[in-house]
DNA sequence: GGAAAGTGTTTGTACATACAAATGAAATGC
DNA sequence: GCATTTCATTTGTATGTACAAACACTTTCC
């Protein structure tokens, strides 16, 4: 069924749902091959580039609370990607050597995922719409 | 934090979960009134226009899937707002006078959570994007 | 220098949703 | 007319995320 076929197309609740969740799949379907989900993805991509990066930065560039961000860097640490080093307040979140040999795949999913939706969409539209959508998000204040 | 600060905004995966996000945050506000969450105000709604719905034709027209639908009737149906019956293989859902009572009050919350959302984006702009964003849901497919 | 306010992270808990399998009924085929 | 397939719904279970509170450390200010 089409999301044009509902009347309840028209309302933004649903749109900006059903969007997600038919993105999320698609990420999902793109982050298989390594086992992981898209959000454990993004946020071992951001430790592998950024080694010592906090938890409160990734929570801020992934848009995810801190907990979140907690939630998956311990599963991320159960698998031997990541390890956590406190001092103080703060904690420091570096990659594994596993993690580092899994970098170039982790890029070829994100790619990957990104030339799935592009080719869907068009290079234009993906963009304009990718800028339009945060554009809103924005809008909707924090 | 502005989406648009994020190194990952670019990405569909954050956008359009990030707005999704946002936009049920705004949606759970619209519908604290009635006590009820926008799915739940939104299947009451159904159930109310349409007295003996049936749980797959909600599924399609609000894009959840079935057993999404199940768990929304079972909470309405114990805050005595819906009642269901079965015959055959088929479950004919129904409103109950309380739940009619409730039905302004409902349609107004609607009003106000589309008012909110129009009045930050403006009218052109709001269904123009309501309009992109269904299509791009529906070229993701099933 | 000690109390109070602030900051970064984690924990407890709750909710929305999905997928896969089970159920129960209807339709189909031979 | 029974066996098989199909269909609508429900149940069991898992995941992703958030909020609120707790914690642990830092900073500020008198």
């Amino acid at each position: 069924m089409k999301t044009s076929e509902s009347r309840y197309c028209k309302c933004l609740y649903f749109s900006a749902n059903a969007l997600a969740r038919k993105v999320e799949k698609l990420a999902v379907e793109s982050w298989k091959p390594v086992d992981l989900s898209p959000s454990h993805a993004y946020v071992l991509l951001m430790v592998i580039e950024e080694p010592g990066v906090q938890p409160g930065n990734i929570s801020n560039q992934l848009q995810l609370t801190p907990s979140t961000i907690t939630r998956l860097i311990e599963k991320l640490e159960e698998k031997k990607l990541v390890t956590r080093t406190s001092e103080g307040k703060i904690t420091n979140v570096y990659p594994t050597s596993k993690a580092k040999q899994l970098h170039p795949e982790l890029v070829k999913c994100a790619n990957h995922f990104g030339e799935t939706y592009t080719s869907i969409f068009g290079k234009e539209e993906s963009c304009s719409m990718v800028q339009s959508i945060s554009n809103m998000a924005d809008k909707l204040g924090v």
